[in-house]
DNA sequence: GTTCTAGAAC
DNA sequence: GTTCTAGAAC
């Protein structure tokens, strides 16, 4: 069965001291955890110390601090540690979940027997049997468990077994009585079936001593469970890494072990979680380049902690092959130290090239640690992502950077046409360059640590702000003070408005290479840096988000319309020429269907105001207006999803539209339209290009203006899934991919109401 | 905004 | 050869 090669499998662990475990027994009276530790401290190889509440006092029952000094006492000698006290709640939890700062692995065995057994035992082990005891015992087991919080690997346990019957508990007993001294288990939870019931069914039915027959969680339905389901597979594909990891096992071999380390949040329990913007990156510089690993670490949590408030929701994953590895292992411990959020920032054990595939976790992002030439080969990271993603990989590469000095990092797009964007959800790949301390490698820094340290904080720095650069462009323009937008002809990296500065190295590590840029920060930092202009010109790649701020030339009020884009304004003027093909008239607006509708529903709520022409003319004075549009564009809307609950729609405005007069696009989310058929199409209303009705009200209020995107930004942005944000090479491709993408939208859509859904949906 | 079409890209 | 884009004309 699936849970016996789970359980027995040990991942790794050739030359790989095993760490010393704490177990968290988790469980109700009753439920076998002192039977548990007895057993496997009986029969196995690794010491182990049972540190158990109730008896710690000479035999009398003690304190949590006394559990705690006993337990960190043991750990030191290198024995493993069963912490035996109900542990039901994340709160009681918490203290021992610190020992996990010691280098530890932390485990929670559940105990989640049915109650019934669990009060039949404790009843007679107080050895009181009839009504009133065991009435009381019955009582105790059931308050516990109402407040029953099933640990979860966000609490920082690197691996949760879950027994729900004896066969779980005699599997369980099997693995920890086999775990020796070196061996390690697989990370992420097992063996997990119904995470939400609180109470067991039927204790309420035995405590009003009706006799239940074994409901559904019977031994032999479960059996099939054991298999994870589907669904299960999908809201926790770490056990989709277990194949991996039991397959392997007998070769240590490094590749298939995908398991989830310590500190990361339950991957994917929230199917959620996998639309949120996420970075993998590798330990920069710590393998091939000999890099001090305590120093790495500090420069790693440094630089994570600064970006992290700036990055909102967006996930930073250090990522290492190996299961011990040192780096991860203090990074670990360091970002516990300094309460990083475990959410935005942790460590994953796993190939980074099938993190979604082999480890259940999606990156849109993932860092290379490069070399200088960025092209593949040298082994390690670099090999292994060049392989994985294919010859695009290369060439999209090519096309930004021709090579890459120490400190610096390029964002490169990754095609659809790249496997790893494909099966791995990867958008984008940034090659970073580290510091070179190995003197068996070119420009090694002989040692001198107070330059590499310098280095390795600016190729964090750099290779944050290149992910930073991907989730603003990804998410909407940020207002006031854009910086780029992602596009494909442009290298996103610091501040770039003004002209570019490119560092390098002394003249001796000189390495020449072209669009790429360091952090703000590092500009300042000269020193034995010098500065070389940059030989691209960025202006097309900076001129993203010009304010239209109608000044000069060519101001929006004096824009001129060509006499096809009136067609509007003539409809707004004199409506009744055009009674027939309207939806709706007022004295201030029109709603009519759009003449090339770009979705199944695409409707426009048109301002019947002479002068206001778009939306760069309108001001605070018109905000009463732009709520009316939105009240009337929600109205219609909504009677659209009467009729199609399945659609979802988004009202707002084109930055600089086509047509003259003001007008309010409501359109349904599915683009299903013969019309839509270029670029210019489709990046209109999936880019920052299109201003959320919602947005532009409140920016109005705020501000008296809209921010407005530049025209021809729209034509050089990539083609992207307006869902899961994927990237299409022309326009049939994406189209066929649209009609079968399922991926929620992305986050900032989902809020203050950008979205209209029907009820039912939201 | 659309249509048409040359020629680039595949 | 076919598919797709992008620029001109409207």
């Amino acid at each position: 069965m699936d849970t016996d090669v789970d359980d027995t499998c040990k991942a790794g662990g050739e030359g790989e001291k095993g760490k010393p475990i704490v177990v968290l027994l988790v469980g109700a009276p009753g439920s076998g955890k002192s039977t548990f530790c007895d057993q496997v401290i009986r029969s196995s190889a690794r010491p182990w110390v049972r540190i158990c509440q109730d008896t710690i006092n000479n035999g009398q029952s003690g304190t949590k601090v006394q559990c705690l000094k006993n337990a960190a006492r043991a750990l030191k000698e290198g024995k493993s540690v069963f912490i035996d006290r109900c542990n039901l709640e994340r709160e009681q939890r918490a203290d021992f979940m610190r020992l996990g700062a010691l280098q530890v692995e932390m485990h929670a065995v559940v105990l989640d027997l049915p109650a019934k057994l669990c009060i039949s035992r404790s009843v007679k082990r107080t050895g009181h049997e009839g009504n009133l005891q065991g009435g009381k015992a019955a009582a105790v087991v059931n308050s516990m468990l109402r407040k029953k919080e099933l640990p979860k690997l966000s609490e920082g346990f690197s691996r949760i077994l879950f027994c729900q019957n004896e066969s779980d508990v005699q599997a369980a007993l099997d693995t920890y009585i086999g775990l020796g001294a070196l061996d390690t288990l697989p990370h992420g939870c097992f063996g997990q079936k119904n995470p939400d019931a609180k109470v067991q069914l039927g204790i309420m039915k035995f405590l009003k001593k009706v006799d239940v027959p074994s409901n559904a969680r019977s031994n032999a339905s479960r059996g099939q469970d054991s298999a994870p389901p589907e669904a299960t597979e999908v809201k926790n594909p770490i056990c989709e890494g277990r194949g991996n990891v039991s397959s392997l096992s007998d070769t240590a071999g490094e590749e298939g072990k995908i398991s989830e380390d310590l500190v990361v949040d339950s991957v994917n329990q929230n199917s959620s979680l996998n639309d949120v913007p996420t970075l993998a990156f590798p330990s920069i510089s710590t393998s091939d380049f000999q890099f001090n690993h305590e120093k790495a670490s500090d420069i790693i949590i440094e630089i994570v902690e600064e970006f992290l408030h700036k990055l909102g929701n967006a996930r930073l994953v250090l990522v290492d092959l190996t299961h011990g590895s040192k780096i991860l292992s203090l990074v670990r411990a360091k970002a516990a130290q300094k309460n990083i959020n475990p959410k935005n920032f942790f460590t994953f054990v796993g190939d980074i090239t099938r993190l979604h595939s082999g480890g259940g976790l999606h990156c849109n992002v993932i860092a290379n640690a490069a070399n200088w030439r960025l092209k593949p080969g040298g082994g390690g990271v670099n090999a292994a992502i060049f392989s994985a993603a294919g010859p695009a990989l290369e060439v999209a590469t090519k096309e930004q950077a021709k090579s890459l000095s120490p400190g610096n990092a390029v964002v490169v797009p990754l095609s659809s046409a790249s496997p790893l964007y494909s099966s791995e959800g990867v958008t984008h790949v940034i090659h970073v360059l580290g510091p070179n301390m190995n003197p068996n490698r070119p420009n090694c820094l002989d040692g001198d640590y107070v330059k590499g340290c310098k280095i390795l904080r600016m190729a964090y720095t750099s290779l944050f702000e290149g992910f930073l650069s991907i989730v603003r462009s990804q998410e909407k323009l940020p207002k006031g003070s854009i910086e780029k937008i992602g596009s494909k002809s442009s290298v996103l990296l610091g501040h770039s408005e003004d002209a570019p500065k490119i560092f390098s190295l002394k003249s001796d590590q000189k390495i020449k290479r072209d669009g790429v840029y360091e952090h703000e920060r590092w500009k300042k930092c000269k020193g034995s840096l010098n500065e070389v202009g940059s030989d691209i010109n960025v202006s097309r790649a900076g001129k993203v988000n010009a304010n239209n701020d109608n000044t000069g030339s060519g101001g929006s009020n004096s824009k001129v319309w060509g006499s096809w884009a009136q067609a509007l304004y003539n409809i707004a003027m004199h409506p009744e020429k055009h009674k027939d093909d309207l939806l709706e008239i007022t004295d201030d607006f029109i709603v009519l269907t759009d003449l090339y509708p770009k979705a199944k529903k695409h409707i426009l709520v048109l301002a019947r105001y002479d002068g206001l022409d778009h939306l760069a003319d309108v001001s605070k004075e018109h905000l009463q207006l732009l709520k009316m549009m939105h009240a009337m564009g929600l109205k219609w809307a909504e009677k659209f999803l009467l009729e199609d609950a399945s659609l979802v729609f988004r009202l707002g405005y084109h930055s600089v539209p086509s047509m003259r007069q003001l007008h309010l696009h409501v359109i349904s989310q599915d683009f299903d339209s013969k019309h839509l058929k270029n670029k210019k199409h489709w990046n209109t209303f999936t880019t920052a290009f299109f201003r959320d009705s919602v947005d532009v009200i409140e920016e109005i209020n705020n501000h008296g203006k809209a921010t407005l995107m530049d025209e021809e930004s729209v034509l050089l942005m990539e083609l992207r899934c307006h869902r899961c944000r994927s990237a299409h090479p022309n326009i049939p491709r994406l189209k066929s991919h649209i009609t079968n993408c399922r991926a929620p939208f992305p986050a900032n859509l989902l809020q203050n109401g950008r979205l209209v859904l029907a009820p039912s949906n939201t």
